[in-house]
DNA sequence: GATGGATATTTGGGATCCCAAATATTCTAA
DNA sequence: TTAGAATATTTGGGATCCCAAATATCCATC
């Protein structure tokens, strides 16, 4: 278990994501102490935390206000980790002898061919899926060879659906077991992408691996923005409650382990 | 003036940077409160800021780590960097109503080009020119319309070059007197292509103002392997050496508030 | 009643203290 | 002499205390 601190700023960010914090709320030390039944010591560690991540931001004379999250600000979130994974792409195309990584993607793709094939969307397979998702997503940015790029991309991990590999499901069609089969051809043409992704990599074709990266990466945008068509009134939690959440997501104590 | 910790992380990482505390090298709070005799408070806070940018890392056991900054990690960061700003002219150029931000680029241009047709090369003059490009940059990653290409660059402009708009000149053939005229030709040649990159963004021309500020970005790339082509043993220091520092850093303070 | 200044309270930054875990050292027994 | 246990020391996490700055409250004066 992580220490005190970083334990405060999961919970604390959890509470802004769920808007129990709203946006422009002042919050101080003394009730984030009272709150969670801590000193002040983990308090000021978990604020700073948030600070360098965007979630609150210094008052003007004292205490910290609530910077918030908005559905916008994770679609631009998204399409700041797309250009990023697409870059890594090129990058990996352009390398070679990426064997280890190049085997990851291709047993993904493999993996999520078979579980599409299967037909169902369960609880297990669709967390299956997503297993393959990060290993696919992972091993290009592990691959790329500048690792700065997953280090750039786990800054901004900590946001609703920006961890790595990060899957976006319609709960409501899931839920009511209709339009299933929707769901698994778009998961069909997304592993199909991530087929030609791979090949143009072993082939070394950057431009071909960027651009289909770049599409690819569109999808979920585009996927964020069917929610909005359907619900005007779309909210973060509701893109929360879309998103599969893997048990043992990459924390932000992993990513600042990214350079070894 | 900022809190204790903010300037002693920023000791501590140009400490880093320069070299004086080694990669690898192990350091306990107690022994930086001893070296500049403050309590272990802001030491604390300090080491997990350097911890979030992944200058430092928790060791195994007890302590923190160096991790260090190569001059490989600085390309790869230069990389990262240009990749996002070429993400950004794109989206400007798709946007429409940036007047503010477009006449300032149109400003920095013209600007540059008065500099180096001045045809000298003096601290003032160099100092300006800097300020020029900073604007330059900045404006773009204002008028993009997307925050997080802001927010996502301020995460690594604690890295020497990568502030906004950070400029590299040849100290040597500068301070010598000599190749002036190559190195302000190649400064119009960079300003030519900020033109481009402006005028295609006026024109909406997306695709020539992502392309021509890809070409832009690896100007620098290209810039840092020409220095270790002539010195093989090429450090970090020497790097930051050939950097133009304004006077009025971007710091992490205001890179925090980018989402005003 | 409005205004300005004096006083009280809140609040964040820093220092210090305590504690448990990790590490180093010493000592004992085979 | 050496392995292993017992002990001492280092070290980081958390709690608490102090202080100065910022804010709120109150009161006297006009």
């Amino acid at each position: 278990m992580s220490s005190i601190d970083i334990e405060l700023a999961n919970t604390i960010r959890q509470d802004i994501i769920e808007g129990t914090l709203e946006h422009g709320a002042r919050i101080t030390e003394a009730k984030l102490c009272d709150w969670h039944n801590v000193s002040r010591t983990p308090v000021r560690l978990a604020l700073r935390r948030l600070e360098q991540e965007g979630m609150i931001r210094k008052g003007d004379g004292r205490g910290y206000v609530i910077e918030g999250i908005s559905v916008d600000d994770i679609r631009q979130a998204v399409q700041v980790r797309g250009h990023l994974e697409s870059l890594a792409a090129r990058l990996m195309a352009q390398r070679d002898n990426q064997k280890d990584s190049l085997d990851k993607m291709n047993q993904a793709v493999l993996q999520m061919d078979s579980l599409t094939n299967m037909g169902r969307l369960d609880d297990a397979i669709i967390r299956e899926m997503h297993a393959s998702n990060v290993e696919f997503h992972s091993a290009i940015l592990d691959g790329c060879g500048n690792d700065y790029v997953k280090f750039t991309c786990g800054q901004i991990s900590h946001l609703p659906m920006l961890a790595a590999g990060s899957m976006v499901f319609d709960r409501d069609s899931i839920s009511g077991n209709k339009d299933i089969e929707k769901s698994i051809l778009r998961l069909k043409i997304g592993n199909s992408q991530h087929r030609i992704i791979y090949e143009a990599i072993v082939q070394g074709d950057a431009v071909r691996a960027e651009g289909m990266m770049r599409e690819h990466s569109n999808t979920m945008i585009e996927y964020i923005e069917t929610f909005e068509t359907r619900n005007t009134k779309l909210t973060v939690s509701d893109l929360v409650s879309y998103t599969v959440q893997s048990s043992q997501e990459m924390n932000s104590e992993t990513v600042e382990q990214v350079k070894q």
